[in-house]
DNA sequence: TTCTAAATAATACTAATTACTATTTAAGAT
DNA sequence: ATCTTAAATAGTAATTAGTATTATTTAGAA
């Protein structure tokens, strides 16, 4: 439970009880928005203030702990950082899916196209998930 | 000036002065954030208030003629909907570059991996643009 | 021109986020 | 274990962002 106190020790931030239930929170949902993580922590953490929340998620996010997740047409989302990955969004069901893919041909190919040097990248793919997608019977067969 | 009052019309939209100006400065910003588009509209039209903005962009979102673009750290943005092409951020100077590229193979192998249908993707770079690149005079010769 | 559904302006209202400050606490030093 | 203090929190106020409402205006079709 308390693997995120290196973590945050790491950046010389005390490991709080609410900055490790946050972290712990955000990294059992793999992806949530603020009233959601806020809920589920206010279970355990019934005197925890939004103000704090808050706080903390924009302190871990410039300390790059969190990372923040902008989905069109949704609320802002947060994740526990890790090594980079892509978004699958699915328009049926809402689900989002981390695929750890390669990039490297694609970011090359803009690295010398445009000469941009790149630090890392934000990639989300909107569609149809596996799943929504089996259940979907086409019209045509 | 009116090439938006096709757009509009094709969507059955009224083309009013308050959504062509819009439209017509989003255009020219190429992306804007809601604040500097107001303050920019409002010189020409002192009398459009906040909320006609906001309503009308979130109309032009859901008949897909303007696009949401979110950034890390940034300020939500708006852009005319164009071909698909990917964001390059630069963290010196804050500029974002449009890239038109062939993303087509990064997609195939998505869908390959995944099984996921996409239906339209958003991909965004950070790093250093050409510009900044060129001033920032490496330490190592 | 006239007519009408659609759009706007102005304002009120609600939600989201940040600022502030007195109090508490983590964690290093003793 | 206790003390000390800089850092963090709780609680609230203030600010900012966004939406709802309604009387008035307007685009565009008849």
């Amino acid at each position: 439970m308390d693997r995120f106190k290196d973590v945050l020790k790491a950046s010389n931030l005390k490991s709080t009880h609410q900055r490790l239930a946050i972290l712990d929170s955000i990294d059992q949902f793999g992806h949530v928005d603020i009233d959601t993580l806020y809920d589920s922590i206010f279970q355990k953490y019934p005197t925890m203030s939004k103000a704090t929340l808050y706080r903390n998620i924009n302190d871990l996010i410039s300390f790059h702990i969190l990372e923040e997740v902008k989905l069109p047409q949704q609320k802002q989302q947060y994740e526990i950082k890790k090594v980079p990955h892509i978004h699958l969004l699915c328009s049926e069901c809402g689900s989002v899916e981390d695929l750890f893919i390669e990039t490297k041909p694609l970011l090359e190919t803009i690295v010398s196209q445009s000469g941009f040097h790149i630090s890392h990248s934000f990639i989300v793919m909107n569609g149809t998930c596996k799943v929504c997608a089996s259940k979907t019977v086409k019209a045509f067969s």
